[in-house]
DNA sequence: GTTTTTGCACTGACCAGTCAGTGCAAAAGC
DNA sequence: GCTTTTGCACTGACTGGTCAGTGCAAAAAC
């Protein structure tokens, strides 16, 4: 599944050789959890000695930050991406926000793997990586954070709202959908869910307005 | 943090036992995993001797999918009480919505480590429990998607809807939520996110209506 | 000729599951 | 009454296996 795999832009053996170890660990961690997954699969998934991944990371756990990182870096990127693509086709920031949940399904279509991983470590404590998680979290909320900011500022939103928790609430939406997505009825096009999402977000659910 | 078992209305020794080793797995579970997760771990902070444990379950497994099936009953049960509670009172299906999130947000506050671990497997694969988790998932989203269907039926809500994605949607914006609300703000009150939560199902959030 | 990878044997810690035995209360036998 | 037996719940030392990480010499890649 080289769909879960998150790319990079590395050009030297070394490199590829990363990409390889985290395009195996990602969907390995992602079905089975990181503690039942071994170095030994890994290393066998990517197609390189154990000692590669040694050679390669200080350890385990370091192979799984580092991957992380990576993932989130691509995902806070898109999203930003997708909501100044919007402002600079001057659009409102409902379509802003629009944009950033195909970014998001767009993006979780194309790493699942990565996607699960991180949701099933998002809220766990007393891990190693718990302080990378925190600061990777804060990273994908902030950048919707700054559009509701924006539109309250603007006058588009009602200032009553709780912006954190309706980020939160945005992004949690968007994970849980898309998951469900992916798990259930993968044969369904972005498109579609996207359509579906759309109209919960512009609150064409109770009441017929159209 | 006996605030995160999963409590029974057991009266032998036995129940009582089995109690105290649900209570122990819950948590230490939800913080470090199943498979980081010992059998020792568990017997000790339950105060019993790790025979104990295989005396009352046939496996670590078997515990965590008996622990599964346990907290899951609850939380339907939660949930249709909400919803059945709504409608005696002539209330209309968006109250029974806003009831049921209500009830969501109550139990996630009373057991978070339940729901953590929950969010943290559900979308897993490849793991002997999977069906287990398949059936729990299908109850609680089945609870809201009737809801739903009774509300399209009765024309409060529009036609135009995704029934089972908007399930999901609400689902996964009330656990998302909830999480967050629990590990990173959990000096406020339920009644302080709930209001926050309503704003947002009653679409009062692009533009000021009220 | 330097960097990276390989192959593979090895270690030591850790852990799920087992099993022979303990404690105890209530029944059975006398 | 008192002993003996039975069944249940529990105990904790022990075992067999697993796995992260190491060490190293030789090959491959650049």
């Amino acid at each position: 599944m080289e769909s879960s795999s998150i790319p990079s832009g590395g050009s030297t053996r070394r490199e590829a050789t990363r990409q390889k170890l985290y395009e195996a660990a990602v969907t390995l961690i992602a079905e089975q959890g990181f503690s039942a997954t071994t170095v030994d699969e890994i290393a066998e998934r990517a197609g390189v000695a154990k000692g590669t991944v040694y050679y390669n990371f200080a350890s385990k756990s370091v192979l799984f930050e580092e991957l992380l990182r990576h993932g989130v870096g691509l995902l806070t990127a898109s999203l930003r991406e997708a909501a100044e693509q919007t402002a600079r086709d001057g659009g409102s920031k409902v379509d802003a926000l629009d944009a950033m949940i195909r970014a998001g399904l767009g993006f979780i279509a194309r790493y699942p793997a990565f996607t699960q991983l991180y949701v099933a470590e998002l809220w766990r404590t007393n891990r190693t990586w718990q302080s990378t998680l925190m600061v990777v979290r804060q990273q994908v909320n902030a950048v919707v954070e700054d559009v509701l900011r924006d539109g309250v500022a603007g006058g588009e939103f009602s200032d009553e709202i709780d912006i954190r928790l309706t980020a939160a609430a945005l992004v949690g939406m968007v994970l849980v959908v898309a998951l469900d997505w992916q798990s259930f009825q993968p044969e369904r096009s972005l498109d579609d869910v996207h359509a579906a999402m759309s109209r919960l977000l512009q609150g064409r659910v109770s009441g017929h307005r159209g």
